[in-house]
DNA sequence: AGGAACGTTGACAGCGCTACCAGCAACGAC
DNA sequence: GTCGTTGCTGGTAGCGCTGTCAACGTTCCT
C-alpha cells in the first residue's frame, strides 16, 4: 500500500535498499553477514546506510528473527565492590559486540533469582550470565532447558549447567590459612559476614585447614548474616577477641571486614602483625596502602567478568570454547599484616610494598 | 493462514483471548489498561493468562507501539562506589515498574556519552537518566529533541534539559572548608583526582572559600587526572606535604583519597587531627569506622538514583513532577579527624562515634 | 422521545525486519 | 550437452502485538 517514504521520515531498511538499488533482504543481509554479498553490493549498501544515517530497529529484528541480542546478567549485589569489578569486565566485553547487557540484582536471594530467571528466559536472551552454582531446583531446570549459552561465574563447581568460570573459594581459604601457618600462627580466627554460598565455602576451607592441623575450635569462628561493612568488621572482631583473647591471627572473609579489624586493632592498640596477623580476601585496592599493608587473597574479578562475557559471545556466535570450565585461580598477596618481620623499608610515597611476595596457586586441585 | 495454536506451543495473546472468549485486542488492553475493561472480561482475561502462563512478547509490543519500555542510564563509571549506590537506587525504583534499565558506561568521556546517547535515542527509550550537566553541544541538542522525559543526576545547575536531581558540589565544598575554618584551620590543602566536572566544582568551591578568607595559595592544590584510589591519596598527600610542610588541614575531593591521606599520615606519624585535619567527600561507610573517625560531606546517593528513576517513571506515565529540579543537599558529618578535642570516649565496639554532630545545609543558596 | 455522550468491544492493517524458499547465473563434472 | 553445485539475489509471508477507527449498547441530557 504505497509504503515508501514512511511519514515520520524515519529511515527504514527499505529506504537504504532503495538508495543502494538492491532488495530489502539483501540490505538486511549486509548488516548480519556482509560476506554473503558481492563486493559491489556490499559497498553500495554500506554507503547508502551511511548516507541516510540508518539505524536498525532492534524490536523489529527481534520479532522477525525470534531472538534478541540481549545478554542477561544476574548478580547478587550492585553495591559490593567485588561485583562492580566483575560487571565492568562484562560491560567492557559487550562493547563492540552487537549484544547489550540486561542486568538484574538478585539481592542474594535464590528465590528472587528464580523469579528473574523466568522473566529473562521469557524474552529469549541470546545468552545468560548467572552468579554461582547454588540455584533452586526450578532455576536449574530452567537453565538446562534454556536454548542459549549460559555462563556461571564467581566460582567453579562439579556440575556446570553449560560454561563456568571462577575459582575455588574453598582452596583459596585453605591457602590463606596455610600462609598463616607458615608464619607460625596457630590461633587463627575467622570473621565472615553475609554468609552467601561463596563466603560459606571460604569458611569451609578455613575449617578444613584448621582441622587438618588439629587447631580448629568453634569459638574461633564469628559470622553473621548481616551485609558486610567495615564497621561490621570492627564489631565482629571485637566479638572474636572477647571469646578468644589469645588470638594470634584473623582470616577475614573479605577486605572490608579486614579493614574494620585493622581499625579496631588500632583503636585497642593491638600491634599488627606482632600480636595479631590479618589476612583479607579479594585484594581490593586499598589493601596495599593500609598501614600496615594488608595481606589478601587476590581474585581476578575483572578478568572473570570479561572472560565470561567474551566466552558467552563466542558461544552465541557458534564458537564454543574447547574448555567450558575455566579456573582463574587466586594468589595470596603477602604483605606486612601477616609477615612477622617488616623486611622492606618504607616506600617513598605510597604504602604499597614493592616487594610483595606472591603465592600463586591454580585452584581446583585439592 | 490457520494461525491458531502456534507450532512451538508458545502462548500468544491470541491464545489467551481465545480461552477468555474475547478478542485479542481486548486481551491486549487488559495488560496495558485494565480499567478500560468491564469487570467480567477483566477477570476472565486475567485467569486465562494465568492459566496459560502467558508472558507478553516485548519485541512485538515495541514494534507495534513504536516505543519501548526501556530506561536508558548513562553513568561515567561502574567501579566508583558513588555510582554503585546511585545505580542501586535506580534499579530499586525500576523494580515493580514495567520499565527495564539499559545501562551504559561513558568512562568519563563526553564524546563517548554522545555516541551512546545517539545509540540509545535510536531505540526510542521511554526515558533517560544522564549524569551531570556537562554534555557536548551535540548531546545537548539530541537530549532537547528527544521525545521522552530526561533526568540529569548528580548535580544541579542553571539550565536543566528536563528534570534534574542532585546537589551543589560547589556549595558542599564551601561548607567543608567553612567547617575547617570554624575549627581554626588556615592552611587547608586540596587533594583531587580524576577531575571530572563535579570534582572540578568542588575545587572551585574550595578556591572561592579560601579566597574569601584571603587564604588561597595555588600550591595548596594538588590534583591529577588519574582515576582516584586510596593509593593515589597517599601519593598526592605526600606531594602536597612536600610543597607545604606547614599544612594544618586537607580537604579531599572524595573519601578514597581521604583514607589514603589517613594512611600516609599514620605512616609518617603525623597526628590527626592535632597536626593535620582531614575532611573527605561522600561519607562512604568506612569513614565512620576509621581511626580516628573521618569527617566527610554526606551525599544522598541512593536517594538520588531512587528519586531520579521514580520521577522519571512518573513523568513517562504522564504525571510530571511539579518541581522538575530537586536539590537533595548534603551534610557535613563532623568526626574526630577534623575536630580538635576528642570529646567522646571510645565506643565499645565500633569506631563510629555515636555523637556525630551534623551540619545540614540545603545546597543551592550561595 | 431524540440525540449526544460515554464506556466497552472488535476488525483491520500494519510496525520493520528476517526466515524460508525459489530463482538465476556461473562453473565444473560426467 | 546435461546435470548438479555453488554463490548471490529477491519474493513472499509472516513474527506478536497495538493504533486507529468504527460499532455497539447504555446512560444521560434536553
Amino acid at each position: 500500500m504505497g509504503r515508501k517514504r514512511t511519514k515520520s521520515g524515519k529511515i527504514r531498511l527499505a529506504e537504504v535498499a532503495e538508495l543502494a538499488g538492491v532488495s530489502p533482504i539483501t540490505a538486511s543481509r549486509f548488516f548480519r553477514n556482509p560476506e554473503a554479498l558481492s563486493i559491489a553490493k556490499r559497498t553500495r549498501v554500506e554507503s547508502a546506510a551511511k548516507e541516510l544515517g540508518y539505524v536498525p530497529n532492534l524490536a523489529a529484528r527481534a520479532l522477525a528473527s525470534q531472538r534478541t541480542e540481549v545478554i542477561g546478567v544476574l548478580i547478587p549485589s550492585l553495591t559490593n565492590n567485588v561485583f562492580s569489578d566483575v560487571l565492568r569486565g562484562i560491560y567492557d566485553a559487550s562493547e563492540g559486540s552487537r549484544y547489550s547487557i540486561q542486568l538484574s540484582n538478585t539481592r542474594y536471594s535464590i528465590l528472587q533469582e528464580e523469579k528473574l530467571l523466568r522473566l529473562f528466559l521469557a524474552q529469549k536472551p541470546a545468552g545468560l550470565i548467572v552468579t554461582g552454582i547454588d540455584q533452586t531446583t526450578e532455576s536449574r531446570a530452567m537453565l538446562e532447558a534454556a536454548d542459549c549459552p549460559i555462563v556461571q561465574i564467581m566460582e567453579i563447581g562439579p556440575d556446570p549447567v553449560d560454561m563456568m568460570i571462577g575459582f575455588s573459594h574453598y582452596d583459596a581459604a585453605r591457602a590463606a590459612v596455610a600462609h598463616l601457618f607458615e608464619q607460625g600462627r596457630r590461633k587463627i580466627g575467622f570473621v565472615g559476614a553475609r554468609m552467601d554460598p561463596r563466603v560459606q565455602r571460604r569458611l569451609d576451607g578455613y575449617v578444613s585447614a584448621m582441622k587438618d592441623a588439629a587447631l580448629f575450635e568453634q569459638r574461633l569462628v564469628v559470622t553473621t548474616a548481616t551485609p558486610t561493612s567495615v564497621t561490621l568488621g570492627c564489631a565482629l572482631f571485637a566479638d572474636l577477641l572477647a571469646r578468644e583473647p589469645d588470638l594470634d591471627a584473623v582470616f577475614c572473609a573479605n577486605d572490608d571486614l579486614a579493614l574494620g579489624v585493622l581499625f579496631e586493632c588500632r583503636r585497642r592498640e593491638i600491634a599488627i602483625p606482632d600480636q595479631i596477623a590479618i589476612v583479607g580476601f579479594n585484594d581490593l585496592e586499598f589493601m596495599a596502602s593500609a598501614v600496615p599493608t594488608l595481606t589478601s587473597v587476590r581474585t581476578n574479578r575483572y578478568e572473570m567478568g570479561n572472560t565470561a562475557a567474551t566466552m558467552l559471545i563466542e558461544a552465541i556466535d557458534g564458537r564454543r570454547p574447547e574448555q567450558p570450565v575455566l579456573d582463574l585461580g587466586f594468589k595470596v598477596i603477602e604483605r606486612q599484616s601477616s609477615t612477622s618481620r617488616h623486611s622492606d623499608s618504607r616506600p617513598a610515597v605510597s604504602g604499597a610494598s614493592a616487594a610483595n611476595k606472591m603465592v600463586a596457586l591454580p585452584s581446583g586441585h585439592d
